[in-house]
DNA sequence: CGGATATTTGAAATCTCTCAACGACAGTGG
DNA sequence: CCACTGTCGTTGAGAGATTTCAAATATCCG
């Protein structure tokens, strides 16, 4: 593995406060591989060996039953996943999947509980990485069960404007598709409810959306932050602190 | 605080393998509370002083947005809540309240993080505690995005009758417009879903449910470990022996 | 018993999905 | 260069699911 690699996840709060030798122990059995887009990294139901962490590229996380599949999060760098099922030795509840080229690192599962429970301040940083993490899950249902399609929309767009700086135009990340699927909608339904937002001053051009009138969408979408994960998982913030950055002023992660 | 509770909570997974000074050192600032029902324990934004241990009653934790509310889970004790809120010491995402007259432990928050911090083996059994809470909000949202109202009834009655023992007759745990919360649907919807499970053999006489041909509720149900919490949380099993063990023989929980 | 609350039922409105067709676009191979 | 092909996105129409509003029971509790 690189070390400009290493020093990138070593500066994330779950690796940041661990002393070296365990840090070099953890990692030296790690794999840094390279997929390509649409690659299968696991399926549902699958028993999980590794630890991922996403360092480029994206990946879907997404759920299926009775031949219907939903997108439950669509992670960017630099984001972990399948935390939980790695902690309880658990079989997977989502399947992943790249979405386009990506180099993920693969952390051997068995070397990183037996590391969580020989260093205390690495087991803590466990613990409140996937606390961040139900959290967001928390947020994310309340989305689902409180907010229509068009409103789960709005509110997305006013996300992604804040995470990509702020100015009237944004770009989407991904497929609208599976933005749709996302939003825990069909293709064709994003596609009414982003016409349906022109009321709204939402203006669509291929992946392009202006955002004229941001004073009545944000009357139509209520943001709230108890509802929307403007910041990404993992953007740093925990503590008493955290209740003040809302809407945070620089967020570059496209993380759901 | 009598010697029973603490005997009670001490047979936790996320409390037996804590040394006892610290269990001593945790529980001596804890309040044991007696609430009746429909009180309001948190609201959601509220900061959280506390983690809350259900000991008896029961627990409905809410999310609320534009005046619309919804359950987002039921509790039975023994049950721990807003453990994430409590470890990144950040304000609760959930209103939680009553559903009768509860008992309920209260630890003091900071002295709970102070703990995990100086416990390892308490700061690995905290990870592993909100890794369950995680997997079974994956669960909840898998269930509320690929199923549709009947479905989520279905599998609901199979849960229940797996948690209450196996027997035909069932009974609901809660009332009908709280269970509908929970389930995703208005109070009239849950009335119709069960009107349509008669064809699958589905009785209703007020709190009873008489379930007369599982087979083909079970086909429509379609119930899958990977959706439904046929175990509930803290039911003790993690790691690999817990593939084997669904259905399981005994729950009693009625957790969502 | 009386009053409040829950539950059920009906009817209409709204939202969402499915199916089908169409146009835009990129890549392929002649 | 140009059909051919496949994918993606959009649009329309109809079906289905869900919600809302209203009214009619049913149940609980003092």
């Amino acid at each position: 593995m690189r070390t400009a690699d290493l020093e990138r996840i070593r500066t994330l709060q779950l690796f940041s406060g661990m002393a070296e030798a365990r840090f070099n122990e953890l990692t030296s059995g790690a794999y840094l591989q390279n997929f390509p887009g649409g690659t299968t990294l696991m399926y549902e139901g699958d028993p999980v060996d590794f630890l991922y962490i996403l360092m480029e590229g994206s990946v879907e996380l997404q759920g299926t039953w009775n031949d219907k599949e939903t997108t439950l999060a669509i992670l960017r760098p630099i984001s972990t996943f399948i935390l939980a099922a790695v902690v309880l030795d658990a079989n997977a509840l989502m399947s992943a999947r790249t979405l386009e080229k990506s180099q993920i690192l693969m952390i051997p599962a068995e070397g990183f509980r037996r590391i969580m429970n020989e260093d205390p301040i690495f087991a803590v940083a466990v613990a409140r990485e996937v606390s961040g993490c139900y959290r967001g899950l928390v947020r994310s249902i309340k989305n689902q069960k409180l907010r229509n399609g068009a409103e789960r929309l709005a509110n997305y767009l006013l996300t992604q404007q804040v995470r990509q700086g702020g100015a009237a135009i944004i770009t989407l990340p991904h497929e609208k598709r599976t933005l749709a699927s996302l939003l825990g909608m069909t293709a064709e339904n994003l596609s009414r409810a982003f016409a349906s937002l022109a009321d709204y001053g939402v203006e669509v051009n291929g992946p392009e959306v202006k955002i004229t009138r941001p004073v009545p969408l944000k009357r139509l979408a209520k943001p709230n932050p108890l509802l929307d994960n403007h910041a990404p998982p993992g953007a740093g913030l925990t503590g008493k602190a955290a209740k003040e950055m809302w809407p945070p002023a620089n967020c570059l992660s496209g993380a759901a």
